[in-house]
DNA sequence: CTCTTTTAGTTTGCGCACAAAGTAGATGGA
DNA sequence: TCCATCTACTTTGTGCGCAAACTAAAAGAG
């Protein structure tokens, strides 16, 4: 019980860590899942961002998806070219652009739900933890977009 | 009340994005603590796992680090650019490189450890929740991984 | 109305993440 | 011993993630 410890981060104590390992192991589950569909895993998140609703400017799809400016544009172009939406101008704001799905990238939305379901499904595990876990990783990113707030208030 | 609702996957209700978020968010938030170390986030993790033990082979270190091989080898190789490691031949297996840290990577250690500390007390939530929600990651990325076993056992 | 500032989006450059293919040394039969 | 297989690592190509610099349009200040 020596309190006095030195303060020793490692691996096996960081939250960072943890955060990231899984993160990256639940993209590397989606990514079989996704592949069919000719979907990367941020590509999925902005479909599932314009199914929710579409013709938004660029902006509002960024602050949903959290995805940066310089990031979302590039990911944008390429739905457009695989033809599942289309970037139209704003006849009300000409420096933005409105994002808006194509019937393809609207038809994609069920056979992918139904493929998600069944991942979902057979993924075997304690649905509820899996919920109070969504939710406390929501509370974190509150609080870390707080303290990147707070630092950048120079 | 009703149950039989469509089953509808948004970024709203999706553990995978909150996830993926929180995690970005925090990488975020450690950029600033080591860009005046010269570190990016994947090469603090690598040197997290060599302060706790060195002159181990690269194997190793990508299981401790969850980072596969094409990914960790150049990180590597930037970090013994900057001078914080070499790379030894192996003396019992020709194939391998072990990973050893000069003094200037040991160095290292104490002021960026005071760094981490700052960030840490400064930073004003419940820790307990973060241990927890830790745990939770790890949990997580276990299941995840038994997952992404079966499906390769083809 | 002009001029500064802000805002929406794009571009560039660097460093991951990872699949897939390649290289070279170890290992385990027959 | 020879050879097929395995293993450690590297390389290549694609797509993020994000800082920083840039373009162009909108909004405000005077």
């Amino acid at each position: 019980m020596k309190s006095d410890a030195p303060y020793r981060p490692s691996l096996d104590n960081q939250l960072c860590f943890a955060l990231y390992s899984a993160s990256n192991a639940v993209i590397r589950l989606y990514r079989p899942l996704l592949a069919p569909f000719g979907l990367t895993y941020p590509q999925f998140l902005v479909m599932l961002a314009l199914w929710q609703q579409d013709s938004v400017p660029l902006k509002v799809l960024s602050q949903r998806t959290r995805l940066d400016p310089g990031t979302i544009t590039p990911i944008v172009k390429r739905l457009e070219e695989k033809g599942l939406l289309v970037r139209q101008p704003d006849p009300e704001d000409e420096r933005a652009k409105r994002v808006v799905l194509t019937d393809s990238g609207g038809a994609l939305q069920a056979p992918l739900f139904e493929a998600h379901r069944c991942l979902y499904d057979s993924f075997d595990v304690d649905k509820a933890a899996l919920e109070q876990l969504r939710q406390q990783c929501l509370t974190l990113l509150d609080q870390v977009n707080q303290q990147l707030a707070k630092g950048q208030a120079s």
